[in-house]
RNA sequence: GUGCCCGUAGCUCAAUCGGAUAGAGCACCAGCCUUCUAAGCUGGGGGUUACAGGUUCGAUUCCUGUCGGGCACACCA
């Protein structure tokens, strides 16, 4: 990281208050904090420890921070100080230690913003993990923008981050899946089943389909009969009675029964093909969405692998499971879980959760520092258990974050989209992209905080997408461009200029927009907070057009003309930075 | 019924670990292009922060309760 003067200048303005402290009260230790008041003309520094210390000293707050201004040490940075409010004290920064954050920023090489919250531990981002069975659709838009975000904010202060795809490539979906494929391949060579209302119905099954049968011919054709031997056959078309969803859900485990018996070897080359095309296209999808991952981990392997028979004998060898009705339970009430949970079925099956143990356990030894999953918030109450999980292995759950995102509505012709996966019905994260655009979509769905539900007005998006602030924001990159390449000269030598000319308040609102910018990633990184970006991003932009519309940049002042190309030209370098945290591209031309 | 999240301008949303006069955008009204991009700017109206208490110098923020909305409460994943 980059030595920031910008921060060197607000540590050392804590550290002379430090000082001040122990002049005036030196027994109290506070927590100096320095504030960015909201109006300007409260400075650019607010500190509230006159308003802290008043408590504990019995001393009136405004009283307190005269006193600790007048026992501040002297300061090359500071202009003037002020006693204001109830007893705030307001620092008043310098021209030249305004202007300064133009230089370091043009200085840092792109570097500007770097922060040193992360120490360089190793953090794993761990999202979207989505079901391979068919398309993402616009919720898992919302977790990959969300993620891919919260990831390069991350990378930005100081961590070292892995990007991670959880792939459940081993349960029951993915047999439905398969199932379904295998039917509508057996539908192709004349096959009479009714499809089941819970497979996959969309028209990616049929193209699966048809691509097994140039692989495999009609080796994989058997009988209906076969097929159906067993069930209640309350699928046929004949049967009028609405099926409950246990029957639906028996026909299914039939099904995928006589498939796998059927087929034997053979299913695999279904199962592997489904899964394949699956992955091959949310991997495709989801770059085009700037969205890409270092690892795409897959639960089957920790099957192969014996990780999750290892943690379950783990955990019974420390006591912390029990039989009951002939499951295995864990016993999670033991760690502040609401109820105890099934860890292996009574067929013998492992659950969702001991796959998911095994998966964390595998997290934690691959040595992150700290573990963030994303999830929906439908996952919420899932959180306690694998908490448990860990703490009951002897891990420590307090390094695992989860962060939650809430649902995506759709909205179309003012009526809200119903979406479901298996019936084939929703709007695909492809299709929005496609209709709004990457860098709206990215932009629009970090946009508000994650934990607020997001109404997505497809309409609006599609027709008045020039609204969308997203292309605010690239329009002021786009304008200060314009302006650079007008001007013709060399971008480096603005790195040099003298800034002295720049003190009009446009000026130094810009400015200050600068010297905030890496608190406001050092906000996001902490609190996981992706939306205070393009919050930033929206403000610095109005700060610019502002500016723009306020003065002329190419002068015949040559000094003035350098010193207000170096302000856009930082501005441009930061708005640049910032959307492409975003995922967002920044055009030089609109 | 229990747990978690949420409730802020007509609408969509912000509000820097409790800070100063609660801010933007959309919509509405009035202005600004002979000059670097008007996808822009300037000004204006619009609020009992769901409600009632509590904590303190100070509450949209923390606590309790009520009302309203969402989600979750499987030997599913």
């Amino acid at each position: 990281m980059i030595e920031s003067h910008s921060l060197t200048l607000h540590a050392s303005i804590i550290a002379l208050f430090r000082k001040a402290v122990r002049i005036v009260s030196p027994d109290s230790k506070p927590n100096i904090v320095l504030e960015r008041p909201r109006q300007a003309d409260h400075g650019e520094f607010a500190c509230t420890l006159a308003l802290q210390l008043a408590k504990t000293t019995h001393r009136p707050p405004r009283e307190l921070a005269k006193a600790l201004i007048d026992a501040l040490p002297p300061s090359k940075f500071i202009e003037k100080i002020d006693v204001a409010g109830p007893g705030f004290i307001n620092i008043f920064l310098t021209p030249a230690a305004k202007q300064s954050v133009v230089s370091e920023v043009l200085n840092s090489n792109g570097r500007w913003g770097e922060i040193n919250l992360g120490h360089q531990r190793r953090i794993q981002v761990e999202f979207v993990s989505s079901n391979p069975t068919g398309p993402l659709h616009v919720g898992h838009g919302r977790g990959a923008s969300f993620g891919a975000s919260l990831a390069n904010i991350l990378e930005k202060a100081g961590y070292r981050v892995q990007r991670e795809y959880y792939v459940n490539d081993a349960g029951r979906q993915m047999d439905i899946l398969t199932v379904s494929t295998w039917l509508r391949y057996l539908a192709g060579f004349g096959s009479l089943i009714a499809f089941p209302p819970n497979g996959y119905q969309g028209d990616y099954v049929t193209e699966m389909a048809n691509h097994l049968r140039g692989a495999e011919g009609a080796r994989l054709v058997r009988t209906d009969q076969a097929v159906l031997q067993g069930s209640s056959g309350f699928a046929m078309n004949q049967h009028d009675d609405v099926p409950t969803e246990a029957q639906i859900e028996a026909h299914m485990d039939v099904l995928i029964a006589n498939a796998k018996s059927l087929l034997g070897n053979d299913y695999r080359i279904v199962h592997q093909l489904a899964l394949r095309e699956q992955l091959a296209d949310c991997r495709e999808d989801l770059e085009a969405f700037g969205v890409v991952f270092d690892e795409w981990f897959s639960e089957q392997s920790l099957y192969d692998d014996g990780s999750i028979a290892k943690v379950v004998e783990q955990l019974a060898a420390a006591g912390h499971l029990y039989v009951q009705d002939g499951a295995q339970w864990f016993r999670s009430t033991a760690f502040g879980d609401e109820k105890d949970r099934v860890i292996q079925r009574e067929n013998g099956i492992f659950t969702y959760f001991a796959s998911d143990i095994a998966y964390h356990a595998n997290k934690f030894a691959r040595g992150f520092d700290v573990i963030v999953d994303v999830w929906g918030a439908d996952h919420h109450g899932y959180i306690p258990r694998v908490m448990a999980a860990l703490t009951a292995l002897g891990l420590d759950a307090k390094r695992m974050h989860v962060p939650l995102v809430q649902f995506v509505s759709l909205y179309r012709h003012g009526e809200k989209v119903q979406m479901s996966t298996r019936k084939g019905q929703f709007v695909t994260l492809r299709e929005l992209r496609t209709e709004v655009g990457r860098d709206a979509a990215r932009f629009f769905y970090v946009l508000r905080k994650s934990d607020q539900h997001l109404d997505f007005d497809l309409d609006l998006a599609k027709s008045e997408s020039n609204d969308n602030p997203v292309y605010y924001v690239q329009y002021a990159h786009a304008r200060i461009h314009g302006v650079l390449a007008k001007w013709g000269g060399e971008s480096n030598r603005l790195s040099q200029v003298a800034l002295t000319p720049l003190n009009s308040p446009q000026e130094f609102a810009l400015m200050q927009w600068l010297r905030e910018y890496p608190e406001t990633l050092e906000l996001a990184a902490r609190e996981y907070a992706p939306h205070m970006v393009a919050f930033y991003l929206k403000e610095l932009a109005a700060a610019l057009h502002s500016y723009y519309n306020a003065v002329q940049f190419l002068v015949d002042d040559e000094s003035l003309k350098l010193a207000r190309l170096a302000l856009i030209c930082a501005v441009a370098a930061v708005l640049r930075d910032g959307l492409a945290l975003l995922g967002v591209s920044a055009p030089e031309k609109m």
